[in-house]
DNA sequence: AGCAATATATGAAGCGCTTCAAGCATGACC
DNA sequence: GGTCATGCTTGAAGCGCTTCATATATTGCT
């Protein structure tokens, strides 16, 4: 292969100054006609590709582009499976399609996904679940960020959700429809197998990341309100695949058989957990009532419909483009969510007797 | 904002030389450490955000991204909601995974497409059944690129599949198990209302996509081996948006309430005529037989899974990555379709009776 | 201690493009 | 026909970085 063409060549062929064969392209009204159609027949005829973006960029042009780090512990191919971040990238893409900007999405696992953030051509980036080291990736490229459903200080975009007080509203609808018997399954971060914690144990540690936690203390505010303790509740932590949610949620009902209520951090494994209950010849909701967290499409595809506290994911990404590509100052902007209730939740079988669980 | 600090500054507050400077980053193994040291502080010291890739990249390095074009009739939006469109991407997505490589999706309607192609910064595009304009673009970018289901010449990639033998072992399929009043879903690729084409017509002009035209090939020779013929076939073409492809199954459904054997070109639209045959009671295989194509994942997970031509649309997205980043000389693939059979397909109702269809 | 051999650092030359002040036609107007 | 605005064109100056040939330290060895 040979050298490129360059817009040089095509000045020379033209027998125009760089300026003008760059004007010909990129100003069109400014140059006269038959100049014009010099540059073009130039430029056709050496097979010219049309001026290099490399170029235009090193000038200060804006990229066009946002990028998206997706959570930490999953591959991009893992995220596009994950029906939560896909609805969130829908968002995102919803609001690059109404502005024609493109959407990098960034691959690569640690120190090459390092290199993948420093040297993307982007006007700035949205990380979502990002751990902390992708934040410091990000921040050092002193472009515009944005990060989701963690808070990094006044100086940064933040955009989370009301996440205590939905899991607040949560476990209260199910009070309201008489359960005592509650089971959470959470949200574990990091890919590996289910963990079962019975109920006993200091609750409040054992996720890390701010929106579990927030979820964990709303469930137990929630409870207290009736007497119970999240101390009297098992739990189970899964990773949101779709595999892992399915072991949890097995998990569960092995270890908690007598749970009539759940309380699931995320859709995906609640809808797991639909799916365990059916195979286990358990009806929903007459023999167990689950609730979801997340309000994804599937959420309301399923049968019965789940329960869930909607949180607004396009909403989400659509908001996170625009705090880019408008570049105001940093804000951190908290969403609102509110109660779905769908078939999966109902009254518990007898009154409400017995307390505590498991 | 103040002008950005740029290596030069940093050279000059080490008081190294500007190649030196570059060196610390890019090559810090030939670079003595109480120098290297020294560039570090006067980074850390001034708030460098590190060797802008834009001056690297004008220096011939890879982008080390690839573009994907979406189906030109739909937004990113629309293609992350398309259940085929997304196991395609995340073919590519594992790909770009394995080789740390990001994914640029293009976004834009017309000209600002135009644009968004000619000023994306990758090193080759992936063409998802884009129309001749964007391949055109594309093309005038004078970088690798592959496009799907459509045969652009031997030197251009493709990857397309064994589009006729699969319509017509799906025919053959529902003809063994004694259908003889067949309809046909097709895909209307542009979006818009379905239409509805009663028996009788010349059927091979309807379809502008190649892959489309070979699939009513496909199934007009596999009727023929039955003695019967294309031409006496309901059809009905419909977009493969939820929306799009339930209203076109219903329509069929009105108009061609004989048929017992339905052949979709896409599993999309067959799933559609799955929940659109359980809305107006009847049983899928006993009442009417479904027959997809693509093997979509949710062709399994519906009940009855849906009996359908499987392609490997992850090796497809994988193999058309590789392409680009191995660049080798263009190749035209064509990858192997197979018979994947599930619950939607049965036994015709009675001997294989009446011929025709209605 | 002195010299060759090796390891490091330098400075200038671009990469392909856009921009902008300055130059030059062209035509309008008196 | 000469003067002035107007509009198109030019040439040069970078944008921020990497590279490479050249120059300068260092080290190893006798």
């Amino acid at each position: 292969m040979k050298r490129p063409i360059t817009l040089s060549d095509i000045a020379r062929a033209a027998k125009v100054s760089l300026g003008t064969a760059s004007n010909a392209f990129n100003r069109p009204d400014s140059v006269r006609p038959a100049l014009k159609a010099r540059v073009e027949a130039a430029a056709q005829q050496l097979g010219y590709a049309g001026p290099d973006p490399r170029g235009r960029l090193l000038m200060g042009a804006k990229a066009n582009a946002i990028g998206f780090v997706p959570a930490s512990e999953i591959s991009v191919f893992g995220m596009l499976q994950n029906a939560f971040s896909r609805r969130l990238l829908s968002g995102i893409a919803a609001e690059c399609d109404a502005r024609s900007c493109n959407l990098l999405i960034i691959s690569g696992t640690e120190d090459r996904k390092d290199w993948a953030i420093r040297n993307a051509v982007v006007d700035g980036f949205i990380l979502g679940h990002s751990s902390e080291v992708d934040i410091v990736s990000v921040r050092r490229r002193k472009v515009p960020f944005v990060v989701l459903d963690v808070d990094a200080g006044p100086h940064v975009h933040s955009i989370s959700i009301e996440a205590y007080k939905g899991a607040r509203i949560a476990v209260e609808h199910l009070l309201a429809l008489g359960h005592r018997r509650f089971a959470i399954q959470a949200v574990m971060r990091k890919p590996g197998p289910s963990v079962f914690y019975p109920a006993g144990e200091n609750r409040q540690r054992e996720s890390s990341y701010p929106i579990d936690r927030a979820k964990l203390a709303g469930y137990g505010d929630g409870l207290r309100t009736a007497g119970l303790s999240l101390d009297q509740v098992p739990i189970v932590e899964s990773h949101t695949t779709a595999e892992n949610s399915e072991e949890g949620a097995k998990l569960l009902c092995e270890r908690a058989p007598n749970a009539t209520a759940i309380l699931a951090m995320s859709d995906t494994i609640a809808l797991a957990m639909l799916k365990v209950a059916k195979w286990r010849g358990l009806r929903v909701p007459e023999d167990i009532s689950v609730i979801g967290f997340d309000d994804i499409p599937e959420a309301a595809e399923a049968s019965p419909g789940l329960t869930t506290i909607a949180q607004p994911l396009i909403e989400k990404g659509r908001l996170a483009t625009r705090m880019i590509l408008e570049n105001a100052p940093p804000t951190q902007v908290v969403l609102p969510v509110h109660l779905v209730i769908r078939g999966s939740t109902g009254q518990a079988v007898g009154a409400p007797a017995s307390k505590g669980s498991g």
